[in-house]
DNA sequence: ACAGTATTTATCCAACGGGTTAATTAATAC
DNA sequence: GTATTAATTAACCCGTTGGATAAATACTGT
């Protein structure tokens, strides 16, 4: 790497420097920015190198062929995914509350993380093929599950809950909210003539979302949702906001 | 066209036809699938010719180049579903089940026309680019909004619902409900572990999808839903299965 | 200081793929 | 029947791109 566009004279100063590890880094960091934006067909192995301040051949010795480059990229992502979901307690919550941080989590999770929605909508192409192949990704079970297993169980005994819903259904169902509203914001943004990624359209967002999901839940819903923008009810949001 | 394999001696049967609209047909047919299958950049413009009995020249004098191809199969997808949507009648309806059949149409629509959700997808990766460019979708509005609006505003007044929700936020919530589930299936399915598309699987995610936002709406959940397997409660399928 | 290895650079190339050009043939009009 | 136009075929062009090969340079241990 050590993009020197100014000129140095003196060899010394000329002379790269070694750094495999860093190198490995940025090289699935480009991959990720390059798969995510142009998907598996429109990546570009040159591109990577470029925007990796490596050199092609790089790509090949530190990780492997453009297949490689891109399954690596795919576990890396559902690692971190994997690695934050376990971060969230919903133990000590009440039962909406914890509803509630879930679905507040997913969202800004995916805000966050746009690569991931993307990384995701290219392997559903691809019919999962990467996917399968990995073990790696198949042994990483997400958490949430269980998670919500024992919230929904605990809000049935406490009376919170009226209803006794499949984990797996709501666990998808929350994923759906918040990822086909980003995932199409673009088509969405388009279609209905305003930009769904405004603050306030964010904002206003993760409140129906959540009002929709705990009304169906608690049988309780609060009088009128989505439509007014009522004081932020920020439920912990993550550390970093990258 | 006139893919004859079998070699037949006779000129006068060698010789082809001319069929101008039927091959234009023919074409966007064959661009629809490569574009939903492989992308814009994945997609070949060999493969579409091929599928299509075509000469690779022949796209580009029917059609135009590889873009145009796209935006014509883009434009032709949204043609097609409005159209769907506009015959269907939800004034009719008392509220809850029109929010049912709106719910099931949408399920039903996606499952016959699952390049649909891949054009969208492709879309979204481009970031709209199409779509901004095409006057002619823009002027195409779903008539689902303003049938929402209707249907939310009737069941406030009637007492079925007990909320009221910004209609394009539900509509994008049943909309997501239903893509994400089928978009991202083959991702699912290798996370969990098993088929989310046999024909149980869907039956069950009807189900809960319409429990769930009809328990949001109405305040009236049925105990337990997601999980058994009621009796189907098909809510008039559209005509084809595709 | 030197040998050996790990990392990086500098070129190269064969296959692919989108798009074009020119020739051929069917329908149509006269 | 013949000229004209519309549709279709066949062949080619050329930039791109993934991947490979070989050479150079930085570290490491001795």
């Amino acid at each position: 790497m050590i993009g020197f566009s100014i000129l140095a004279k003196t060899k010394r100063i000329l002379k790269w420097q070694r750094d495999p590890e860093g190198m490995r880094l940025r090289i699935l960091e480009a991959a990720k920015q390059e798969f995510a934006a142009h998907g598996i067909a429109g990546a570009r192995v040159d591109r990577i190198a470029a925007k990796a301040g490596a050199n092609k051949r790089m790509l090949y010795y530190h990780v492997g062929k453009k297949d490689e480059l891109y399954l690596a990229v795919l576990e890396g992502a559902y690692e971190k995914i994997r690695v934050e979901e376990r971060s969230l307690d919903l133990e000590h919550l009440d039962p909406p509350k914890a509803i509630a941080r879930l679905i507040d989590f997913t969202w800004n999770y995916f805000i966050r993380n746009p690569e991931f929605l993307a990384l995701l909508n290219t392997e559903n192409m691809a019919r999962a093929r990467y996917l399968k192949r990995s073990t790696k990704v198949k042994s990483m079970h997400s958490p949430f599950v269980e998670m919500i297993s024992t919230v929904v169980k605990r809000g049935v005994e406490s009376g919170d809950f009226v209803v006794n819903v499949d984990p797996i259904q709501l666990y998808i169902s929350i994923a759906a909210l918040c990822f086909f509203y980003l995932s199409n914001s673009a088509t969405l943004s388009v279609i209905f003539g305003r930009d769904l990624l405004s603050e306030d359209a964010r904002d206003e967002r993760l409140e129906h979302m959540i009002a929709l999901v705990l009304a169906a839940l608690t049988g309780k819903s609060m009088a009128v949702f989505g439509k007014q923008k009522a004081p932020k009810l920020r439920v912990a949001a993550h550390s970093g906001v990258g």
